[in-house]
DNA sequence: CGAATTTGACCGGCGC
DNA sequence: GCGCCGGTCAAATTCG
């Protein structure tokens, strides 16, 4: 197989060219740490959780830290830049670690507003991950009545700060009467954590400005 | 047939 | 300066 694939071109001849031609973010002196951050630590079986949009699978990494793969998802909206990391606890197994990072820049893409929430709230952990979009993060203790932030370092990045709560006990069950298919096993324990990259601005702040986002546009927001 | 997923390679940042 | 590691891209493949 020295002189094969003759139909794969060297990735630096497509490289040279989005380089030279097609080269928007990726600036050298800002580094990355741009967009807003917000981790959730959701127990569940599976990786991939409903949160109302559609996400396109664009890589799979395996992490030093954990054993299991790191999924990365993209909005499958052209317009929308928002990335999705999936990976599991090393820790915990069982406990899925969803990082969202920037903003929704459009509505969900099968749900409305509002009774997109009610309805994904039946679908268990996810609705959590949804909820939390549409609302700032104090909202969100108030709502599901968590008791005060704890900092609690968890197995994500050192390097970051890292606020975890306890575990969140939903009385919710999913019996599988709603969609056969989607009758995953979720565990009613759901762990928000924040990861605020951007120290311009506070925590929770940063949390209502990113995801909010998804609600109310950036410029209407503004005025 | 089109969209989504898979998978290997490439790139850039960071640590040593 | 080199190597490691995380993140992204894009062709190939699979699925609806």
């Amino acid at each position: 197989m020295s002189s094969a694939a003759p139909i794969c071109v060297p990735r630096r001849f497509f490289a040279a060219i989005r380089d030279s031609s097609t080269k928007p973010a990726a600036k050298k002196g800002q580094k990355r740490a741009r967009q807003q951050r917000l981790a959730f630590m959701t127990k569940s079986e599976i990786d991939h959780l409903e949160d109302g949009y559609r996400w396109r699978k664009y890589g799979q990494k395996a992490v030093k830290n954990s054993p299991f793969p790191r999924s990365y998802y993209r909005c499958t909206n052209s317009k929308c830049t928002v990335k999705k990391r999936v990976e599991r606890s090393s820790d915990d197994p069982s406990v899925v670690i969803t990082t969202y990072e920037g903003q929704h820049c459009h509505h969900t893409t099968s749900f409305q507003r509002g009774v997109g929430a009610a309805a994904m709230h039946f679908h268990g952990a996810a609705a959590t991950v949804a909820l939390a979009e549409q609302m700032s993060f104090a909202s969100a203790q108030q709502l599901y009545n968590l008791p005060p932030l704890r900092p609690q370092m968890t197995n994500l990045t050192s390097s970051e700060s890292v606020l975890s709560s306890p575990s969140v006990s939903f009385g919710q069950q999913l019996n599988g009467s709603d969609e056969p298919r989607r009758s995953t096993a979720y565990s009613p324990t759901v762990s928000m954590v924040q990861t605020p990259s951007s120290s311009l601005v506070p925590p929770a702040v940063s949390f209502d400005v990113g995801l909010l986002g998804d609600i109310v546009p950036p410029g209407v927001r503004n005025g």
